[in-house]
DNA sequence: AAAAAAC
């Protein structure tokens, strides 16, 4: 072992202590807190961006303890400069950015989690299994992230590895199934992701004994895990409105008093407001994690300024980790933006995509589910296994359609925004929005669900006279991921400003 | 603006 990873190893376990340090600690940390909010309230630190605030703020203490100008200090110093800088070479390495006091080193290999964070030998084996050997950018950051048990936002891109980089802290925090209810709550727009989280939840935990739930039908809940049920789970998977639906029975059909771990999936998503949004229903799950030491991780592709501003003033301490920059689309992905004139001449480009020849399976992404029921009354007929999916359809409707997707028996998917976001499916080699995308945002995870975990993917993205105003977003996206747009669809409006 | 989200 090198002086650098007996550091690591030092820095790893470094807790502030106030019993330990006293006084002048609390005041220290005090400062250092003033000077991170300035920094993250974009003031005049800014410049430090992705340098790095490390552990190493209470290494600094421990040479401060140790007499002035001995050789033992300066040898500190030096081990702890060099170290700090192998950090920083790390996180720019892998374009980690991160913000907040005291961030944990990240972790470069999956054995660290074993010998750092007690991660269990089983989930380990679990993971080479599935064919997972390193972390990515995401993961290194997070997962050290949550066994620390800090609160954070984490914004990393589409295809990235984000679901596992809280899948794994939850394993290995709650270390073993324990009889005490509810330890862990993940939450996600969509019953299709929050079974797809589920299930990598399963296969992590294989062997490990832990009980994972994912809610079926909110009417049978109660029964199953209530205040008499002597059937504890360990980790929760759900959509936000039957959590609401069941706590506030009365009495409550669920008990969330020993939550740690409340985990917002798509959370800007999750952060839609209006009277019927999800936003209200998310505070409803919040207030109902009465324990006190409930904790709260964030992670999406993509972060709107409000979302942020929420965590900063709500969370304890937040670190906030971006990977590459803020709401872009991955460069994985070959994209096209494609005029086709008219409504009309979108059905004739489809058909000639399908005629000159595609490589299945493709998704195709439309605007409302009346339009996806269209398009699929045209298609049906081609001679082509294609599917339509939308919420719509019935539960076991969509649950076929997925499973048959993942099987490679349908070729073609129609699909709303349903399947806009999270979704995992191997191997899609074609991203078709039919109908141009309402945001950028949107188009980013629409396209997100090809070009996933370093492999190529296509997308093509009709677009109309109708669709001029939003046209000019689209391509600032398209072309920051390095693909060729034509000039007149970026240029225009910013020579006249 | 639409889609999603309970029974």
């Amino acid at each position: 072992m090198d002086a650098f990873e007996l550091f690591r190893k030092l820095g790893a376990g470094a807790k502030f202590d106030l019993k330990r340090f006293g006084q002048d600690a609390a005041r220290d940390s005090l400062l250092f807190a003033v000077f991170c909010l300035t920094e993250a309230a974009g003031g005049p630190l800014k410049d430090m961006e992705g340098s790095g605030i490390t552990w190493t703020s209470s290494l600094d203490r421990k040479i401060q303890n140790l007499p002035s100008d001995g050789k033992e200090k300066s040898s500190l110093k030096r081990m702890k400069h060099l170290h700090q800088e192998k950090v920083n070479r790390i996180r720019s390495q892998h374009r980690i950015n991160v913000h907040g006091c005291d961030v944990p080193d990240p972790v470069s290999t999956f054995e660290d989690l074993q010998s750092e964070y007690r991660l269990s030998p089983r989930v380990l084996q679990n993971l080479k299994d599935a064919g997972l050997t390193s972390p990515t950018p995401v993961q290194m950051q997070a997962i050290p992230l949550m066994m620390h048990g800090r609160e954070l936002l984490a914004c990393a891109p589409t295809g990235s590895g984000k679901t596992l980089a809280f899948c794994l802290p939850l394993l290995a925090q709650l270390q073993q199934p324990a009889n005490l209810g509810f330890r862990a709550v993940v939450i996600s727009p969509t019953r299709e992701l929050a079974n797809q989280t589920y299930r990598e939840l399963l296969r992590l935990s294989e062997g490990v004994g832990f009980r994972v739930h994912i809610i079926e039908k909110a009417s049978l809940a109660a029964k199953k895990y209530g205040p008499q049920s002597n059937k504890k789970y360990d980790i929760l998977v759900s959509t936000p409105n039957r959590l609401v639906f069941l706590l506030k029975q009365d009495p409550p059909a669920l008990d969330f008093s020993s939550v740690e771990w409340l985990v917002v999936d798509e959370s800007d998503k999750l952060f839609e407001g209006g009277k019927t949004g999800f936003r209200e229903q998310l505070a409803a799950v919040f207030l109902a994690c009465s324990g006190s030491k409930v904790r709260r991780a964030f992670f999406s592709a993509t972060c709107t300024p409000d979302v942020e501003q929420w965590c900063r003033l709500n969370l304890d301490n937040l670190v906030s980790v971006n990977i590459g920059h803020r709401n872009t689309a991955v460069d994985s992905v070959e994209q096209k933006l494609l005029f086709v004139g008219t409504e009309n001449g979108k059905l004739v480009a489809m058909r000639d995509i399908i005629k000159t020849g595609f490589l299945p399976p493709m998704l195709v992404f439309v605007q409302s589910i009346d339009r996806a029921r269209e398009l699929f009354h045209e298609l049906v007929y081609e001679g082509i296994n294609v599917e339509v999916i939308h919420a719509d359809r019935t539960q076991q409707q969509r649950d076929n359609v997925v499973n048959s997707f993942r099987a490679g028996k349908i070729w073609v998917l129609i699909c709303t925004a349903l399947l806009a976001r999270g979704m995992d499916f191997k191997g899609v080699n074609l991203v078709l929005n039919y109908d141009f995308p309402t945001s950028s945002v949107e188009y980013i995870h629409r396209i997100g669900r090809t070009g996933r975990a370093g492999h190529q993917g296509k997308a093509i993205t009709f677009f109309t006279e109708n669709d001029k105003p939003l046209l000019r977003s689209i391509a600032n996206v398209i072309k920051q991921a390095g693909c060729p747009v034509p000039d007149y669809m970026i240029g225009f409006k910013k020579i006249h400003r």
